[in-house]
DNA sequence: CAGTGAGCGAGCTTCCGCTTGACTT
């Protein structure tokens, strides 16, 4: 009897079934040993130890102390059992560095030496797999000190740099790598909207009486182009050197009342191809994504949810960061495609797409339909589920459906002094947007009539619109994935887990389903970027992952990377930092927020008042602080309506506050 | 003398990434 030993029980029961008698599969669940937390009682020879609460002899080569999961135990023990009556062991935990790393602490806890026997494979088919046991390999240690290295630097940087925000800001506060690059990414979204001064402008529009009739709006007059959103600069003010008009609402009426006694001539027409691609299968960010943006769900509803469709055996892997289809997921989605839609719905050779991202390590296929490609009508779901598989039904097939092909019109026309745009499209052959369209329907985009060059029309309903330009947006939960994908932050099985410390903690929170850095959230965010500026840094991470290929490829010793980040920067860092507490100011209101045993408060003419729980930056105006002051203050809206809808992830502990006395009571640790 | 409350000081908090059930609310 021969032992496999995977991370995924899904995984276990398929491989079991592939392999048959003479093979045990079993599963490990992830990682078994870890660096000690708390709870961890340590061996004998490290109980004294002053690094035992660290979990690194940082002068002896950053040495980690190792201990077996408590979470673990009972697995580790079936697994040793399991061990001890085969005749060998396989591990093949997932081909990445994770995965690397969990084959060799098994390979310690089950006694199996430098030599044990290490498999990978790339996708789960009987052929796949019989060729991976047939050559075992040992293991990469090279791997395996890149994994540590990441392991170690987040323990030094996390365990390094929270203890100074709980002196400084007092309270259960945290930071880390990937938790303080992300709060800074929100963070300075929230900053550059609250200093954001929207400028108003006009914009006129008219109908253009052709056959069909089609709306065309002013851009410039005498050839001065007409100032929009664009013009201004986030402070309010006309770019420096635009040569544009602004118009006040007199000047916009007066345009009204002068298009609509004249005749538009037009005087271009271009016609240009638009070809769009579909949208790739889906990965743990797209996943989360398209069923925020399309299903209004929460990052952790979609995990849930995407969990038990993983369970029930109808997706793929839910954690991924490949857009990567096997050969057989593309003839089913083909076969399935030409079922619905006719052969012609298809391209003559099958899509694959590429990862755009650059940390992506590959270890897992995209999320898909698993199996057969069970029509979403016929899995025997219901409600949020059946409306998540089809999702990913349906953005498997799209991704091996043919362009959209279409033309784009655009116009412009001369009124006397007067220019006009409009322009169109038109999709001749509907492709993948036949099944899953990714356009927003709000932006739908008229239909032009044929024009030709010198045709002459008259205006009617010429109407003039006050707009404002608007500030930077948001992130909803699906959006800020992507975002944290983007720059490197986390990893697909991290992506939701991170944005739950985050609210945990009180440094965000969701209102409407968008992401809100709180008071709180911004003074901490302000701490770290004035304290340890390398470690909010998104770039950090980026530069770590290039430095970890490099140990992983042996030509960078694990210990001199660490010395350079942790004594070259982090700890010299960590060593000078003021412990402070942090201040922001809100000239506009002229207040300053400030904190006090981990509550944020807020500071008006030398009066203090703690803000209560639920309030947000969108929340203070003048009104709003004049009535905090005053103790008139009611808290804005209460929990969302929808709570079914909300991640589940927002901490509902009470606070008492102070009140008033707050800024009073300063503690004398946050003052030196 | 017992009960109360202000004031003081000690002890605590934390990271990221891999995987699911086994727990309680």
């Amino acid at each position: 009897m021969k032992l496999l030993i995977v991370e995924s029980p899904a995984k276990a029961r398929k491989i079991q079934s592939y392999l048959g008698a003479g093979w045990q599969v079993r599963a490990c669940l992830g990682h078994v040993r870890d660096l000690p937390t708390k709870d961890d009682t340590l061996p004998d020879k490290y109980k004294d130890a002053p690094f035992a609460k660290l979990g690194i002899d940082v002068d002896n080569n950053y040495a980690p102390i190792y201990v077996a999961r408590k979470d673990k135990a009972q697995t580790i023990r079936d697994l040793r059992d399991a061990a001890k009556s085969a005749d060998a062991v396989y591990l093949a935990a997932d081909p990445d560095r994770e995965g690397e790393s969990i084959a060799w602490h098994l390979s310690v806890l089950l006694g199996l030496g430098k030599d044990a026997l290490r498999v990978t494979y790339q996708e789960i088919t009987e052929r796949a797999i019989r060729q991976a046991v047939a050559h075992p390999r040992t293991i990469d240690f090279n791997l395996v000190a890149a994994q540590e290295t990441r392991r170690v630097l987040d323990r030094l940087a996390g365990y390094g740099v929270s203890p100074l925000l709980w002196k400084a800001v007092g309270g259960p506060q945290s930071a880390g790598r990937v938790q303080s690059a992300a709060l800074m990414l929100l963070s300075q979204r929230e900053q550059s909207r609250l200093s954001f001064v929207p400028s108003a402008f006009w914009r006129v529009g008219v109908t253009v009486k052709s056959q069909p009739a089609f709306k065309a709006q002013v851009t410039a007059i005498r050839g001065v182009a007409l100032a929009t959103a664009a013009s201004f600069t986030a402070s309010g003010q006309l770019k420096p050197g635009l040569n544009v008009t602004q118009l006040d609402q007199e000047k916009a009426a007066q345009l009204v009342e002068y298009l609509n006694r004249q005749q538009a001539v037009v005087s271009a027409v271009t016609l240009s191809p638009v070809v769009r691609r579909p949208p790739p299968p889906l990965t743990t960010s797209g996943l989360q994504q398209a069923a925020n943006a399309k299903l209004k769900l929460g990052a952790a509803q979609v995990t849930k949810l995407a969990q038990t469709l993983y369970e029930q055996g109808l997706i793929t892997y839910i954690r991924t960061d490949s857009p990567h289809l096997s050969d057989e997921a593309i003839g089913l989605a083909r076969e399935a495609v030409a079922t619905r839609f006719g052969p012609s719905a298809l391209p003559k050779e099958g899509r694959q797409y590429a990862t755009k991202n650059q940390n992506a390590q590959e270890a897992h296929e995209a999320i898909r339909p698993a199996g057969k490609f069970a029509l979403p009508e016929q899995t025997g779901l219901s409600g949020d589920e059946l409306a998540l598989y089809r999702l990913v039904y349906e953005r498997t097939l799209a991704s091996q459906m043919r362009d959209a092909v279409g033309e784009k019109t655009a116009v412009t026309l001369t009124a006397g002094v007067v220019t006009l745009h409009a322009s169109g499209v038109v999709l001749t052959e509907k492709g993948f947007t036949a099944l899953y369209d990714d356009q927003d329907s709000s932006e739908e985009e008229q239909t032009l009539p044929k024009l030709q060059v010198g045709e002459r029309f008259a205006l009617k309903d010429a109407k003039a619109e006050e707009k404002k330009s608007s500030a930077p947006g948001r992130f909803t939960e699906g959006k800020f994935v992507q975002v944290m994908e983007k720059a490197g932050i986390g990893r697909p099985s991290t992506y939701g887990a991170t944005l739950e410390t985050l609210q945990k903690r009180n440094y965000v929170a969701l209102r409407n389903r968008q992401l809100h850095v709180t008071p709180l959230g911004l003074l901490v965010a302000s701490y770290l970027m004035k304290q340890v500026p390398q470690l909010v840094n998104a770039e950090f991470t980026a530069q770590m992952e290039g430095d970890l290929d490099k140990i992983a490829s042996g030509q960078l010793s694990r210990v001199a990377y660490l010395d350079t980040i942790w004594k070259g920067t982090l700890h010299p860092a960590i060593h000078a930092a003021k412990l402070t507490a942090p201040r922001y100011a809100l000239p506009q209101l002229n207040a300053v927020l400030e904190v006090r045993g981990g509550i944020a408060g807020l500071v008006v003419s030398g009066q203090g008042v703690a803000l209560p729980d639920n309030v947000l930056p969108e929340d203070l105006t003048a009104q709003t602080v004049a009535a905090l002051m005053s103790g008139t203050f009611t808290s804005p809206k209460a929990k969302s309506p929808t709570p079914k809808r909300t991640s589940g992830a927002v901490s509902s502990k009470k606070r008492t506050t102070t009140g008033p006395t707050a800024t009073k009571k300063s503690s004398k640790r946050a003052v030196k």
